[in-house]
DNA sequence: ACCTGAACACCGTTCAAGT
DNA sequence: ACCTGAACACCGTTCAAGT
């Protein structure tokens, strides 16, 4: 299971097939059938992987201790720092179908969402407060993340190098994009997070307070 | 083309082969290669006729008549509307290699880029002002389009009919989740999009004045 | 000029057969 | 109990051959 993810980090999602997955491992690919049912649930097996490396980590998921705001904190840099260490895998997140397909986002894991809600009742958020944060925090995240994400991953299949002849594709064409090529080529995405991060906690605990009106 | 945009459609990304998107048009797989070079360029193909779709939507694409924030708002429900009216298409936005990889965050058309920037400035952004807002706005759109859009589409491949004997998957287990199922279960995708949009806009405006410290 | 058939290398998956 | 070979139905893609 490992494998696959490992497989799909430097291969890509396109390059992990059956056979390939199957020799990779010194066998041939008929044996895996021993071990799981088909590929749509090692796909399956491998989002399970990668959420439960995010739900086990140590630094990321633990009952807030220093405030919520430390807690969510936390959360968001783990999952992030897991879903960039797996930019070609991250997507199977949001593509798979979730074990709880009636949340609003729907999500794979359940263990997850009890946990977030717990951590923020035990901060004294109110029901609504937990719902309404649940909502927008899993949705900002995995939002940001599927895009950051594809920006690196960028799984084309197997496309094979590309010759470097795409010109800067003719960007005579946009006199506006060319004269500020450089500062739209500047990465911000990690700035960009934080801000975006730093926004909604603030949101966050306005809809704490505003419970109790 | 717009075939294959229809085919995506209703079949799935999976479920559009060469083989059968010929069938489909009454035609051997063979002879779609006339036509274009591989499947990889047929999804270029798909990728670029949703997007000109959003360019040449009169409602979405005029510029800005009404101050930026109309220019803004309806730049947004366009992009929103026909991606939700593609949703098993739209991830394809992301995970094709883009146009301009330089681009932070990347994407497809530089014409977009070019008539978002123009609207801006005409509109009396500066050039790094209009340039944050390129950033803030990109990735907020996109970013929560990928979400709201896979807890749609959700191409599984022809996995058929699952049967629906996956219970509410042991709610026993999750206390949290069980008591709050009713309010996570309600679906404010859409209103979630307006504040969050709302609140994007406030952020932009700063930007534009703190422009002038 | 456009389409087709046959062919090649590759898939996922099944199953009887080997150890 | 675990692995394999051969087989089936399906891919994408090429190319010589048909009209």
């Amino acid at each position: 299971m490992t494998a696959a993810v490992a497989f799909i980090d430097d291969q890509g999602l396109s390059g992990l097939t059956m056979r390939r997955l199957g020799s990779s491992l010194g066998v041939e690919a008929m044996s895996l059938y021993r071990y799981i049912p088909g590929r749509q649930e090692l796909l399956d097996g491998v989002v399970d992987t990668i959420v439960n490396q995010m739900y086990d980590d140590e630094e990321i998921h633990q009952s807030p201790q220093h405030g919520w705001q430390d807690f969510l904190q936390r959360l968001a840099h783990g999952v992030r720092r897991i879903a960039l260490a797996h930019p070609k895998a991250f997507p199977l997140v949001a593509s798979r179908p979730p074990e709880a397909p009636w949340l609003r986002p729907p999500l794979r894991n359940l263990k997850w969402v009890e946990s977030f809600l717990d951590g923020l009742a035990s901060e004294g958020f109110s029901d609504e407060a937990a719902v309404a944060a649940y909502r927008a925090f899993t949705s900002f995240l995995l939002g940001h993340l599927l895009l950051e994400v594809s920006s690196l991953g960028a799984d084309v299949g197997p496309l094979d190098v590309l010759e470097d002849d795409s010109q800067p594709s003719s960007l005579a064409d946009y006199p506006r994009v060319r004269r500020l090529h450089g500062a739209l080529a500047e990465d911000h995405s990690a700035a960009e997070f934080e801000m975006s991060l730093e926004n909604l906690l603030e949101r966050i605990s306005l809809l704490q307070t505003e419970a109790s009106s």
